[in-house]
DNA sequence: ATAATTTTATACCGTTCGGTATATTTTATA
DNA sequence: TATAAAATATACCGAACGGTATAAAATTAT
């Protein structure tokens, strides 16, 4: 059973959080946390460190909920080849799942901590480690399980398919257009299709 | 021949250019922009009408100097096949280049003024635009030339060549590893031999 | 060279910034 | 229910923010 104090906790973070990945670091004001919250600055302080801290724990907070939501979809599969495919699947709508955390948190921190906060971007970098370890072992499984070719390079294949989706990210964001989404993601299926497949 | 206050200005803006394009818009402050120049506030407000504009010149500075690149690189040759070839060889070396700009201008500032800056984001989405229409442009030509395979439609492979190099950079920037850049450009190029060419 | 004009520096405006010491309130424990 | 502990609100700090009126300086044109 949570506290009240861990409930708080929880709350500011889930509605910092979009704050946070809309805006960026410095252009996120203590007066807009009060604001969105209606606690004070005792409260927050009472919570978190300082604004860095906070800022830290809202991204880590959004990539949670993404890597929850991207694992949910995978796991409607056990076959290697068909998770490649819903990654891509999952891609298809996440115009509309990410704007809901107020962007693709990866992307957009990823683009403010650049030469501004190193704490940020080492969490990012992590993230995208992760998540494209977790890509790589899919291909390795896939290959063991015979239904990828042996002469796919799986961490050369994870790292392309990242960079192709944070492109069609970024692009999608920026001119408000799914049209990069939606061909990135055909892109992908016919490379899994046509490289990657056995 | 250009006045004092004409050097003057574009002074500012040359050095200005760079500290946006890092920082962003609400990370940069007035006296980080004095600073650099070395000028007063007066002298700023007596060549820009406030920040704001001020940002935005940066923001085509920065752009002016990029297409202007691009553009001298392309005209190494005439046939459009090897123009494109040209533009995956020109990013190869984009990220030495766009870090004396203090980054990439369009991924920068496209993440920055998301949700945040109107007319910057306007000013983002013009210079896409423009890029991928002379990308297009050049497709077209070499299927007139017969260079490039009919079947190919230009607008949809400006927009997809484009999508991959912006995630190249955004990869390249924040892990700082040129393997996104180099790889894409492989990819690019395998694109244009296996796909488009006639 | 002088006068008119433009450009830059100075000094200041009110507001907001992140952060904190402390008082008050709320929660958990006994 | 009383009490100790934890969490939140209040009031304030100095500093920095973007912006401006005006004085001083530099440039331009006569």
């Amino acid at each position: 059973m949570l506290t009240k104090a861990e409930h708080t906790t929880q709350y500011i973070l889930e509605t910092v959080a979009p704050i946070f990945n809309r805006n960026g670091y410095a252009a996120t004001s203590l007066s807009d946390i009060t604001e969105a919250t209606g606690l004070t600055k005792g409260a927050i302080y009472g919570n978190f460190k300082n604004k860095e801290h906070l800022a830290i724990a809202a991204f880590k907070f959004n990539v949670k909920g993404l890597l929850k939501q991207i694992g949910n979809h995978l796991s409607m599969s056990d076959s290697p080849l068909e998770k490649l495919y819903l990654i891509s699947d999952f891609y298809r709508n996440y115009y509309d799942y990410s704007k809901k955390l107020g962007g693709c948190p990866i992307i957009n921190i990823g683009v403010d901590s650049n030469n501004q906060n190193t704490l940020l971007l080492q969490n990012v970098r992590h993230v995208i480690g992760r998540i494209q370890d977790q890509l790589a072992t899919i291909i390795e499984n896939g290959i063991a399980a015979g239904e990828i070719s042996e002469n796919i390079n799986a961490m050369q294949y994870a790292k392309r398919m990242d960079s192709m989706i944070q492109g069609a990210i970024f692009m999608t964001y920026t001119l408000d257009d799914e049209f990069y989404m939606k061909d990135t993601m055909d892109q992908i299926d016919h490379m899994i299709t046509n490289e990657m497949k056995q």
